[in-house]
Order: C-alpha cells, then structure tokens, then sequence
DNA sequence: GTAAATTATTTACGCGCGTAAAAATATAGC
DNA sequence: GCTATATTTTTACGCGCGTAAATAATTTAC
C-alpha cells in the first residue's frame, strides 16, 4: 500500500517521463502545462510518493506563498474565530497560512513577526495590539512586506485597515437602550490594551450626547487578559457600591460583560428586561458565549466572516498586483444589534 | 536606524572577520566556538542586519528543529490553553514550533500532517481526535516522525500518551456528589467523538456500582463542535421532561454543563446546593469559562500545564537520545476536584 | 501538407548553506 | 618556552530546485 519514496525532482523525473523543468513548471502551476502532460505527472504523483522540497523550493524565491497571520491571543474566542476564517481564505486562496499568537504578550508580536520575516512571506494579515505594538518593529516589517491590518489600526502602518464601526455599532446600542429604558452607563478596563476600546468609549460620549443624555463611564483597575475576572471583580464591586448612575450597564466588550453578569448572579440581582429586573447589561462583540451567559447577552455582533474575508481579499488583490504603492484603504464594517434577555 | 543588510553567510563572514564554517557552526550551537569568537559574531550581528536563510539551513538536513503541535479545534479553550502551553515549552528549548488547528474536521488532521511532513519536523505533538482520526495516516506519519501523543490516546501509536486519569478524575467527583447529596446521573453527547467521552462513561458507571447506586445516562443528540449549544437544547429539553432520576447531573464536559445551565437558568430553576436549590450540575475539564457561570461550575480541573509539560519533555527526550525503540509510555496525571457553587 | 505557434527537453548555472578534510593558528599545561 | 590540544581557516563539494537559453518535438492553423 505505501507508496515508493522518491528522492528528488530529477528521480520523479526519470519515473514519470517528463523533464524536470517541466515538472517544476507544473508545481508552480499545474495549468501551465499542456493537460496532456499534467494528466502524465499526476498518474506518477498517485503511484510514487513525492512531494517537492519545500526549503529548496523557497530557497531562492525572495517571496514565497506563504502568508502569515498575527493575532494578539488565540485564546479569546473573537481572535479565535477570526482567524480561522482568514486561515481557510488562505488556504483556499492557494496560500500557505501560518497563524501565530502573540498569548497576549506584545512583546511576542514583535518576536512573530521577526519569525515570519525569515519565512519570506508574501504577505501578512495582522491584528496588532495596537497601544501596545512595537510601533517601529511594526513599520519596518510593513516597508518589506505588504500587511494588511485588522480589528485594531494603526494609523499610516500596513496598505489597508479592515475593522468595525465602533460609532455606528455603539450608537446602535445606545440608542436602543435609551429607547427601551433608562440611558446606559459605560463600564470598560481603566487602561485597555485595545484601540477599539478607547473608540467605543468615544463613540459612548458623543451618542448619549446627541441623545441628551448624561453621560458616565466607569472603568475597571486591572490589567492582562483575564477580561472576565476583571468584569467580575469590578464589575461586582460597583454594583454593591451603586455605584453606577442608571439601571443599564454598557459594556465595552463582552468578556467584561460575561464577568460582570456572573457578579450580579452572586449579588442576587435580577438581570434583564423583563418587569422583575433591576439591572440590564448590555455588551460588544457577539462572544460564542453570550448566547450560553444567564441571562443570554444582548450585544453587537461583528460580522467575523465579512472582516476576514475582506481583509484576506485585500491581501491578495495586493499581492497579485504587487501594488504596494496605492492610496491606503481603511474599511468600517457595520455591527449588528443582537437582542436577547440582558438588556 | 535601520541596520544595513547583509545578503548571505559569506558576506556576514566578511563584515564580522569569522570564517563562513565556523559562523555556520556557531548559529547551530553558539556554544560550541570560543567565547571570543562567539563574542565577535554577536558584535557584528549587534551592527548588521543578517540571519540565516532558514530555507538554505534546513535544505540539506533530514532533520529541522521544527517540532509541529497538532490540535483538534484552538477555538476549543482547552486546547488553545494547552497548546499555548505547549508552544512556550517548544520555544524555551529551542526549538520552533508551529501550532496546526484542525478546526474540528478531522480530514483536515490529515492535511495538517501532510503540511507537516514536508516541513521534516523533529517531532511532533498530537491531540488527535480519536475515533474520527485518520489513524492509518496518523500511524504512517508517526513512523517517520517521533510523535507524542496527548489528551485522547490511540494505542500503539506514537512514542507515548500523556493525558488525565479519567477513571480517577470521574470516581473523585461521583464520590463527593454521592457523599453530598443524591447521586448524580451521567449527561453526555450520543456520538462523541473524544475518547476520553467514552472512558468517562465507563468510570462513572464503575464508580456508581462500586458506590452501590443506580446509574443512568442520558445522552444528546447533535453533532459536532456546538457542545454548548446542544447541552442547552438537549439538557433543557430533558430538565422540562424531568428526564433526569436524581437531582444531580455530572455532565461528560464543562461545555455541556455550561449549556444545561444556561437552559436551567432558562426555565428558571435553581442550581447550586443551597438549601432553595433543586438541581445540581457538575462538569469536567475546569473550562476557562466556568468560574464565571451562574452559578460558578463545580468541575474536575485538567492540569494543562502538567499535561504540556510532560508531553514537550518526553518529546524532547525522545529527539535528543533518537531512540525510537524504547518501550511505549502511558502517563496519565490525576484531576482536581474544584468545588463551585452549582453542586 | 506546410509554416507558425506552442510546448517540452537538454544543458548549465546559481542560490545559501552544511559539512568534510587538511592546514594554520591560538590556547593550555607544564 | 615548548609541546599537546582545541579552535579556526581554507578549500571544496553537494543538496534540491529555479531558471535561462538553445534546441527539439508537438500541436495548431490554414
């Protein structure tokens, strides 16, 4: 069953009965060859087992097909989701995707990235920290090779941006909130690693504004990653202290959210917008568990798909065309209001 | 700023006054030239901009220091958590690891070890999916390849096993919800496709007997990867038809548990072992996720960092002495009882 | 059937590095 | 200071493949 091993192109040559410039033809480009002699290659291909040497191949490219993909941490579903999205467009782009997770540290985007720049990619979808990128690494990385950026922007950096509309999705939020009861407070991480954080903080401010609202905004001490125990700790702390103005909690994201509704369980509050309830929260990003949180979580969903799509397509038109001199394109995608029973 | 670039060995060899062979030897092992001349080298890479081509480097060797990290779904928590645990030990020692998601298909397994083969990896770590895995290319590829296996076994495959004691985890936790309480019955997915599904059923069943109480199992229907979207809809379903004997259910894992709680929360039942409580639920695996459930999870907490540790140690053991001979290893490390508030 | 166009083969070189062998140099021991 | 040992340099070859140029074979067009 197992197939004889063949040593190199020359030897897969010598079995197959087609020149070994023209077999590096058809692994560059099996259509580039005439479909007689591809139909040849790849009986050979089914009874021997041979497969190019990839580190020979990639050896004097100065690009490769490889395509890197740099989140900040894998371990939050948003990241998660998204990135393996971008991954399959990769891969079915043709494309050798290398995800790689910077756990949460930026000190290892900037190590990712010098990792990948050995790896002579032809291109990278990145997702930086952000505030806490290694801004120059960053910049020096993007003049050798096209980027592509998502979720988070950096401005000037890389030859386009794909991400959500924090103003038109908060304002969809608040102006739902305000329309079905009292006007929201904002609850956020005091110090957010995130751009979008600090957007979605803005974009709170001048929404209760146009809706004549006042507005307050209560931030979280803490910092790294563990969003829920923050919420929680908080979150929970505020709660006991009344601390917040109105009954209705805006939240910045939904991890923050996710902790913050586990503290009012503890509290004993009744969540949610029903007759009984003396709370409602309301959170961003649409996590995989909002729907699973008691009660489920009202949120805005980002379109994952549409931004990994996007942002891969972008890549590739750039990559194809080897245009890296064009005006720089930034897209906003909308968010869309998820109703369920928090808020 | 930008240092200035250097093409190849032979120039970096010119710039920094060390001989290409001894440059060669020292990026192999910078142990292994004089501290002198090791200081010499540094001095210039400190000035320049060079590294080696890793496609050159790993070109003629049969062997990189490549060592892949194969995973059944990153956007399951537990293996995003130990597969980071994992990658951080890899690169400590040394070596670079590339972690593979499966994304939950277990064809793509395959395809991630066939993108694997061509990178002439060391070694590799496999969570592989069990019952749905490939085994017959996961059998060949671990002929070529050391491979340590870890989370779900396949016997005889791969150098050695390390996962968690099942029998020991599910027998620690029937015999705290026995001792405080009524006995618990046993919640699971119908066709799992983890094996470690199946050992916990087994367990429990053994452990009920030996604590003379009727066992009984309820299974969900569903496929796939929603577990917690099935634990809501199948365990709601069974809690409105007061399907379950006992007032206490062990589910197989902490992703269903956390669904039948959402759906308890739902129709309004109380969980916990308070006084006013009438259900209590308990999962498996101490998801990340489920200290912040309401109520808080009672579970079987996993020791990841454990379970990576050793399976990155034994894998290193077995690349640095290449003995692939030696006797097959079974590890299985022990579960903690974490108590929560829902049982 | 013949000329033109397409595709394949032959030949040859180079990429950047690993690595072996012999010669040269530096270091350590006494 | 001298020998024995450790380390580096010099020289040279090969890895597997990309790729260019010239030639040969095949296909297409008419």
């Amino acid at each position: 069953m197992s197939k004889q091993k063949i040593r190199n192109m020359d030897a897969f040559s010598a079995v197959c009965g087609v020149s070994r410039p023209t077999l590096s033809k058809y692994f560059n480009d099996p259509d580039s060859v005439k479909r007689s002699t591809r139909d040849k290659i790849e009986q050979a291909l089914a009874r021997y087992d041979y497969r190019p040497n990839i580190y020979a191949v990639n050896q004097n490219r100065q690009t490769t097909r490889n395509i890197g993909i740099v989140v900040p941490n894998l371990a939050d579903p948003f990241f998660s989701e998204i990135g393996r999205e971008v991954e399959l467009a990769c891969h079915d782009a043709g494309y050798s995707p290398i995800v790689l997770s910077s756990h949460g540290r930026p000190g290892l985007e900037a190590s990712n990235l010098n990792a990948l720049w050995s790896l002579k990619p032809a291109g990278v979808l990145l997702a930086p920290f952000g505030r806490a990128s290694d801004v120059s690494i960053v910049e020096a990385f993007a003049k050798d090779v096209p980027v592509v950026l998502f979720d988070a922007n950096i401005e000037g950096v890389g030859e386009a941006f794909i991400g959500t509309d924090n103003n038109q999705s908060v304002d969809l939020m608040v102006e739902y909130l305000c329309r079905s009861g009292e006007p929201p407070c904002f609850f956020e991480m005091k110090s957010p690693l995130n751009p979008n954080a600090s957007k979605r903080r803005q974009a709170y401010l001048e929404s209760m504004q146009r809706h004549g609202f006042a507005a307050q905004i209560l931030q979280a001490e803490g910092e790294g990653w563990d969003f829920e125990a923050i919420g929680s700790a908080e979150g929970g702390r505020m709660l006991s202290e009344n601390a917040f103005a109105t009954n209705t909690v805006l939240c910045s994201n939904d991890r923050l959210a996710i902790g913050m509704l586990s503290a009012a369980y503890g509290l004993g509050l009744r969540v949610g917008h029903g007759p009984d309830c003396t709370l409602r929260i309301a959170g961003h990003d649409d996590h995989p568990y909002s729907r699973f949180t008691c009660p489920s979580l009202t949120t805005i969903a980002q379109d994952y798909s549409e931004i990994a799509a996007r942002a891969a397509q972008t890549l590739f038109a750039i990559i194809e065309s080897s245009e890296s001199g064009s005006q720089r394109k930034e897209t906003l995608l909308d968010g869309k209001l998820i109703m369920r029973n928090s808020a």
